[in-house]
RNA sequence: CGCGGGGUGGAGAAGUCGGUAUCUCGUCGGGCUCAUAAUCCGAAGAUCGCAGGUUCGAGUCCUGCCCCCGCAACCA
């Protein structure tokens, strides 16, 4: 980079909505965003960094209900949670914005004022299902079995007056720019999936106010209206800088618009490249330089949910294996464009396996030998063999390869390359045998060197890692009494003045864990407490009903004497024998908990009573009775053997 | 034929413009002893989902098929 002005460098993460504590999956987006924007501020550039929570609507209105407060004091608690971690992770946000904020507030209802007057905002009605007791309006992806997600009754379909966003108007500006700027989607891959399945089809309107509910930035010339999520949350990015939408932006904004990067879940992609940068034409604003929609983190190909009891959350993490680890694991463990995968004893292996055996240990090791030999002085004589020049190259090149891994934006990758020159100097232990050229006077000199240059290497390698993990580098630094190493020197070796003295009391960076003893009992006793947590008791109780009612419902013992899957479905097809020579055909959604032929033999309760059914070209003439919900479904059996077609009562 | 993603040694991944298949973990054998039962070296192990095709040559390009994972539908 030239000497002349400092280059700015704007990222920002998605704000984290405010409806309840984040996984790790969440935090990692924010631990990401803070590695690459601490590498830019260490590359120079004039960083800011913004992130923060998004904390309005239905969802959080209805929370707050549930608990008898205000919404206003639930975001206060959630969004405190929320940074309380992202501050645990030690993230180095310039930026924590809420869009309850005030300016924030009043800037969203600028915006849309705007666009209204502009014409690109125009009243009507959106029609969708409704679900009365929850007061909300649900989109047919939403729907649980037709019915709501979060009562479970009955929809009916209803018209709302809603305000629209006419999309249509800029889509052909966008598809140009899209195709234009090639990087402006990452990664690549996600491109098309944008550009083929919205923006060719034609753009559709987008909904952007609602009646339904009242927690939200207030339409300012119609009350009965709130700004609905994306006008609202988007906006973020601009009103956080300062910007005013009928008059003079703020500094901040001036220096750091257009974003360099805003890092999302690639769930919110089409939000993020369609909605986001339409808006910015309408208000006639430079569009984001770039636009990353990273994997997920699951659980072992699961999604992480509470009823299985496999979240894993951040401050767990920190408490059993610290933040480095943490961090570490995360940003290590991402593929660049597949979802990555999280569990206990992943981490484990990961802290044992790379940070105390090649990290930990190496600087262990050095700092052992130095004190050991010489006292703990660190002296360069000169005395030099071939290898050294290969170590050189080593650190020389580090830089060049992290540089490069990082404008990409594969931080796992430039983690990988550091722990690289980790292994390499391990290797350089071994291939310098400093006990054997301590044995000897005459070798003295040159073992000299050797912890030199370890040493030295060994800072090089500590100051590149910061960006990633910063207090571990620190640590490193310490235990040399050396300095982390500024962006233009991280590559030159010789950095160490002669003399310098190393600690005499070693810590350990990363002790060994063993995963049996030390964290599978922390792991079932979180995973009990989740799941205690999501029983929940009396509250999804159906209303009474008669005996009489009960008596209605015609359930037998039968026995499955065959079974087999229906093809691309969650369907099995069963025959069960209801009595001598009776048999039926059901069809259950249960293949993904049990295997056509384990069901084969199992005694099963029917409803025998109920109206025949077409399903996938099948008929089915009554259901199996199962208990669970979405995440564990088991069939019930009788417990002692009874005869087929025995009735229930 | 719903949309999308993916199938590479036991596990997880890399493989840019087609040219000897790479890394980490694990396994086996060996070396070393400074170090956190750590480290270093070596070996075994892949017909790169299957079948065709283009090519002097394909994991990499084309066609068809199979399987897995998200989302949608179905889930009496």
């Amino acid at each position: 980079m030239q000497e002349q002005e400092k280059k700015k460098y704007y990222i920002t993460t998605a704000i984290a909505y405010a409806s309840a504590k984040p996984h790790i999956g969440n935090t990692y987006e924010v631990v990401l965003a803070d590695a690459v924007a601490r590498y830019k501020r260490y590359q120079g550039y004039d960083v800011f960094f913004q992130t923060g929570t998004d904390e309005h609507g239905i969802k959080i209105e209805n929370a707050a209900k549930n608990q008898c407060i205000e919404p206003q004091r639930y975001v206060d608690e959630v969004a405190g949670t929320i940074r309380r971690i992202w501050d645990l992770m030690n993230t180095s946000y310039d930026k924590f914005i809420r869009t309850t904020d005030e300016y924030h507030v009043e800037q969203v209802q600028k915006i849309f004022k705007k666009f209204y007057d502009q014409g690109d905002i125009y009243k009507s009605e959106y029609e969708g299902m409704y679900c009365t007791p929850c007061e909300t309006f649900l989109t047919a992806s939403q729907l649980k079995d037709g019915k709501c997600p979060d009562c479970g009754r009955e929809v009916s379909p209803a018209k709302e007056e809603a305000y629209f966003f006419r999309m249509s108007k800029y889509a052909d500006r966008l598809m140009r720019h899209i195709e234009e700027h090639p990087e402006f989607i990452q990664p690549v891959s996600r491109k098309n999936e944008m550009v083929n399945n919205f923006l060719k089809p034609g753009l559709q309107d987008l909904c952007v106010s609602r009646t339904s509910f009242k927690w939200g930035v207030p339409v300012s010339f119609d009350s009965r209206h709130v700004v609905y999520v994306w006008v609202d949350a988007l906006s973020n990015y601009i009103t956080g800088l300062g910007y005013n939408a009928d008059g003079e932006s703020g500094e901040l904004y001036k220096k750091f618009w257009p974003a360099d990067l805003h890092l999302i879940g690639k769930d919110i992609l089409r939000f993020h490249t369609i909605y986001w940068p339409i808006f910015l034409m309408a208000l006639g604003e430079p569009l984001p330089k770039q636009i990353f929609g990273h994997p997920w983190l699951n659980r072992e190909g699961e999604k992480m949910s509470k009823s299985k009891g496999n979240v894993i959350y951040a401050d767990d993490l920190v408490r059993l294996f610290g933040v480095d680890a943490v961090r570490y694991f995360v940003l290590h463990e991402m593929p660049f464009d597949n979802d990555g995968s999280i569990t206990w004893g992943m981490v484990t292996e990961r802290v044992n396996g790379e940070l105390a055996n090649v990290l930990g240990n190496l600087v262990n090791r050095t700092v052992a030998m130095s004190n050991k030999y010489f006292d703990g002085i660190l002296q360069n004589t000169g005395v030099t063999e071939p290898v050294d020049a290969e170590i050189a190259e080593a650190v020389k090149t580090l830089k060049a390869k992290v540089d490069q891994s990082m404008e990409d934006l594969r931080v796992a990758d430039a983690l990988t390359e550091i722990f690289t020159l980790f292994r390499r100097l391990n290797k350089y232990i071994d291939e310098t045998a400093p006990w054997v050229l301590a044995r000897a006077e005459e070798t003295k000199p040159r073992l000299a060197t050797v912890l030199y240059n370890l040493a030295d290497a060994i800072l090089a390698g500590a100051s590149l890692l910061h960006s990633f993990m910063p207090e571990t580098a620190e640590k490193i630094a310490a235990q040399f009494h050396g300095k982390l190493r500024g962006y233009e020197e991280c590559d030159l070796l010789g950095g160490i003045p002669n003399g310098t003295k190393v600690t005499d009391q070693p810590e350990i960076l990363f002790a060994r864990i063993d995963y049996e003893k030390q964290i599978l009992p922390e792991e079932e006793k979180i995973k009990q407490a989740q799941m205690a947590e999501v029983a929940k008791p009396q509250e999804d109780k159906l209303p009474d009903i008669s005996i009489d009612d009960f008596a209605k419902i015609d359930m037998r013992v039968g026995t499955v004497v065959a079974c087999e899957a229906v093809k691309k479905s969650k369907l099995l097809h069963e025959t069960i024998r209801i009595g001598a020579g009776k048999t039926i055909s059901v069809l259950s959604g249960i293949a993904k908990y049990y295997t056509p032929e384990e069901m084969v033999g199992k005694k099963v309760i029917v409803v025998v009573n109920l109206p025949p059914r077409t399903m996938k070209g099948m008929l089915s003439e009554g259901m199996v009775v199962c208990a669970g919900d979405g995440d564990k479904v088991v069939i019930v059996s009788p417990e002692k053997d009874v005869p087929d077609g025995t009735k229930l009562s």
